[in-house]
DNA sequence: CATGAAAATCAATGCGA
DNA sequence: TCGCATTGATTTTCATG
């Protein structure tokens, strides 16, 4: 993982369409050397996979909304994973420090289903012992490119 | 928008390294049929590009946080949503209801480098009345993959 | 959807630090 | 030995009809 695998990495992000030999003008490599890289950065895991960028609008899922859940029983809590985990709503569920134990990334198509999703699906789990809602009104800003110069001083 | 685009976004998503052949036998067409609805879902926004999955650990970005951000004075908030789209540790910025008006999402090293976002950073903006910090233990689940199938009856 | 020319991928090989 | 460049066969893309 040096600076040159940085550069990669931050050009494939922005455009995962781009060919080796457009990487490698960027990153003063042959098209060959990108490949070598890349195949390297995959087998690694750096590089997870290459996925298309939908718009949620665009399918019908225009609503986001986040969900902090409270869950007390530790018995409960793999049952709710599992759920969580098996619900396409769900884009995200991560395990909390505070009073609320979980946060829920939800993407819906409106507030009937964010209902149902709330009603039907989440409240039915046992162990839940408070929930909060937060509807997004917009998004400043939404982006999973992740900065590979902010490292800094790196590993491996 | 059909069944058959919803096959190929579903695909593309999973992989987006998938020849047009690949995902022509998926979705029951040839590869130039392939070819001409990919253009178009590009052309319409409902693919907005091609994407590289990073793991944030193996790039340093262990920490993952988000921040419940109460803005108060109407005029300070366009300049804390410039500063958000300009921080390249803010992955989200999402004006909500309820009493904190943002929610941040962030990826950081560690917790000095929280703390020096949320000092250095954060604090100096004028208008921040109050922010709540919750700092993620694990991700249960973590994608970005939007269901086309549960869009449901879609338009256009 | 079929076709085919142009482009990209990717493995093999050789070279140089 | 490790990483890069060159080469070329194969595969893929993508405009045309």
């Amino acid at each position: 993982m040096d600076d040159i695998d940085r550069i990669i990495i931050d050009r494939l992000q922005e455009d995962g369409a781009l060919t080796y030999a457009e990487i490698g003008a960027a990153a003063g490599l042959s098209p060959s050397a990108v490949n070598d890289r890349l195949k390297r950065l995959r087998a690694e895991g750096v590089i997870r996979r290459m996925t298309a960028e939908i718009d949620p609008a665009a399918i019908g899922l225009g609503l986001l909304a986040f969900v902090l859940v409270a869950v007390n029983e530790p018995e409960s809590e793999v049952r709710f994973r599992e759920a969580m985990k098996a619900t396409p709503e769900v884009l995200e569920c991560h395990h909390l420090t505070g009073d609320f134990s979980y946060l829920l990334k939800l993407r819906l198509r409106d507030t009937a289903h964010l209902e149902h999703f709330l009603m039907d699906r989440l409240k039915p789990l046992s162990g839940i012992v408070r929930t909060h809602t937060l509807i997004a009104l917009s998004s400043v800003k939404e982006t999973h490119i992740l900065s590979a110069s902010l490292s800094g001083a790196v590993h491996a």
